[in-house]
RNA sequence: UGGGGAUUCGCCAAGCGGUAAGGCAACGGACUUUGACUCCGUCAUUCCCAGGUUCGAAUCCUGGAUCCCCAGCCA
């Protein structure tokens, strides 16, 4: 074995690689015919909610196209929408990707644009390339026309420049109400691409903005603020997700007729899905309100946060990530491909320790009473660096409910009556008695040691087939384990917002959808269970994590785990081949 | 009878006219004080379908099929 670092891969045993792409084959191009110098990317959130696995993608796609050509990237909160944006999340976002292990090379607010968007309004009112549009929100949607019908030209579409500037400049003053007036692009109301007929540009809305505050009551869609925010930057390669497609063409009539000098080019890309994740706002926050979920970062969501209570790494992450790539076919990845990245990139990292989630008692009959002898145990024999620990060893252990069975299946070698197993780090035991309560529960066994066995003695007399883990009992630490299922009982992911009907943004009503959501939580999404831990994981820190030799990668819960009290999250188990259903068919 | 996209192994995904990378999963086997890890082996004569061009096509052309997105004063 060796376990030199690989450069390639680093000490968390993550591969840091990425494949070829059609935005990289891009990017090269332009290089190389020189139509850009420095790449230049942004990822540009609304700060509206929490980051989820699939804006880790858009990070890391982001941040990785840049690093790759020796470019930047920016982070960009794309704030144009007051009445749904908040500081508490631009610090949340700020932090998710800190976290991720990122660094922007700037920050900037759109709304620090909203000068500059206004004045191109101003020019395209002059061009004769926008128009303040008296029309109703219901009329502007009947005269837009269908897919397979052109649209109407609104009566208010051929003002004069000088009657559009004063109109536009009287909604910058506040002198009209919200749904009023808004202002419009000039393009072509006859276009069989829907977002090219006169969209609207700028509306009103009186309200306070988390960053501009009452400054403005007039803000501009994302549709003209977002080429605008690339060009103001640089941005070269603005790259985002395959519903903006129909966008392209007036992104680039924006970038045209606004005069912009710098020519940013927007390109798609297909979203990440992952089987069975929950990613939704909507959902989230109903699920939090039922009770289902305790919170944005609950570990059975696939927030970052919720990613990051559950115990999964940046590394991790950014390695799945990467290695999922960049397409623009839609597809559904398999979590399980997630988990391969944890367990990889923890293998190295995460020291090996003993924990019992069921305990059974066992009394090794032979050891003598009172007696306790400190053995020693290795942290990870895949990691000699890890060092070792001393753990004790007495008459009285606790076993997993699951290392024994009275009747066993065939191929089943863990404790049974009359077998015998080793003891990780300790000594091989003889199963000589199985003690029942009243109602026939198995309570405790009785079994006997052979001295001869010890760990590390050298003992090659008779081999045993099985290897448990078991914790001694009178310095167990007493623990909770929270184990975790898919959260739906289907595998389909909820990401968009359902329709929202009767209840717009925040609205409380209940759909047929949300209700049908509540119908398939998978009941056992999590278990809790209390057992115990080594004595020397009385004081584990927050998010600190282990391998519980055969069970599974942990984390230390942040929330629930106390001094002396410690509570952990299944982040993963460990592949096993062992199937009991069919040991016992 | 609108427009824009997509279609390569069970799942992601390279490939860009020269004869199908890789990862996940799965399945054999070796090793094993984790039924883990590791190792070794297997896993698309074929690229949605049908024609055509070419010495040669997943890659080019023609026609068809299926799926996704667009009618917010959301982003």
């Amino acid at each position: 074995m060796n376990f030199r670092r690989d450069e390639r891969k680093g000490w968390s045993g993550v591969e840091n690689k990425t494949s070829s792409n059609f935005i990289r084959t891009i990017v090269e191009r332009d290089l190389k015919e020189g139509r850009v110098k420095t790449v230049v990317t942004r990822f540009p959130p609304e700060p509206n909610g929490y980051l989820h696995i699939g804006h880790a993608r858009a990070i890391t796609i982001n941040f990785d196209i840049a690093a790759a050509y020796g470019g930047r990237t920016h982070l960009r909160f794309d704030d144009t929408n007051p009445l749904k944006e908040d500081v508490e999340y631009v610090e949340a976002i700020k932090r998710d990707i800190e976290w991720l292990g990122f660094k922007w090379d700037a920050l900037y607010f759109a709304s620090d644009y909203f000068e500059e968007i206004y004045n191109r309004a101003v020019l395209l009112i002059k061009k004769g390339l926008a128009y303040v549009d008296d029309q109703s929100p219901e009329e502007i949607r009947r005269t837009r026309g269908t897919l397979t019908e052109p649209g109407i030209e609104s009566p208010y579409r051929n003002r004069s420049v000088e009657e559009n500037l004063d109109l536009f400049e009287r909604m910058r003053k506040g002198e009209f109400k919200e749904g009023e007036k808004v202002l419009r692009a000039k393009v072509d109301m006859k276009s069989p691409n829907l977002n090219m007929r006169d969209p609207v540009i700028y509306r009103i809305i009186h309200a306070r903005h988390h960053n501009t505050g009452d400054k403005w009551c007039i803000y501009p869609t994302y549709t003209f603020a977002h080429p605008l925010e690339d060009a103001i930057e640089g941005v070269t390669h603005s790259l985002c997700s395959l519903e903006f497609e129909d966008q392209r063409p007036f992104y680039d009539w924006v970038i045209r007729e606004c005069e912009m000098e710098s020519q940013p080019r927007q390109y798609e890309f297909a979203k990440l899905q992952i089987k069975g994740a929950v990613i939704g706002k909507r959902y989230i926050k109903q699920l939090v309100e039922a009770g289902v979920l305790d919170g944005w970062d609950d570990p059975r969501v696939y927030t970052l946060c919720g990613l990051r209570r559950r115990g999964y790494t940046p590394e991790a992450i950014k390695a799945f990530v990467r290695e999922t790539g960049v397409s623009k076919s839609a597809g559904v990845v398999d979590p399980r491909m997630l988990e391969h990245f944890v367990r990889e990139d923890l293998k190295l990292k995460a020291p090996r320790t003993m924990a019992v989630l069921s305990p059974l008692k066992v009394v090794i009959t032979n050891y003598p009473e009172g007696q306790v002898e400190w053995l020693e145990a290795e942290n990870n024999p895949e990691n000699p660096e890890m060092g070792v620990r001393r753990i004790p060893f007495s008459r009285e252990i606790y076993i997993e409910q699951d290392d024994f069975m009275e009747t066993p299946p065939p191929k089943y070698h863990r404790l049974y009556p009359g077998n015998e197993v080793r003891l990780k780090h300790a000594y091989f035991i003889k199963c000589e008695e199985v003690v029942k309560d009243e109602h026939g529960n198995v309570v405790e066994l009785r079994c006997t040691y052979d001295p001869e066995t010890k760990s590390g003695s050298g003992f090659t007399g008779r081999k045993v087939k099985g290897t448990i883990h078991w914790v001694e009992a009178t310095h167990a630490v007493p623990a909770e384990f929270r184990l975790f299922e898919p959260l739906l009982l289907d595998e389909n992911e909820v990401d968009e917002e359902p329709e929202a009907g009767a209840g717009e943004d925040g609205g409380e009503a209940v759909s047929a959808e949300d209700r049908s959501l509540l119908s398939r939580i998978n009941p056992n999404s999590l278990r809790v269970l209390h057992g115990f831990v080594e004595p020397q994981m009385k004081d584990v820190e927050p998010e600190q994590k282990f391998q519980f030799f055969r069970h599974g990668y942990f984390n230390v819960d942040p929330k629930l785990s106390a001094p002396g009290k410690p509570v952990f999250n299944l982040i993963v188990s460990l592949k096993s081949s062992y199937d009991p259903k069919a040991a016992n068919a």
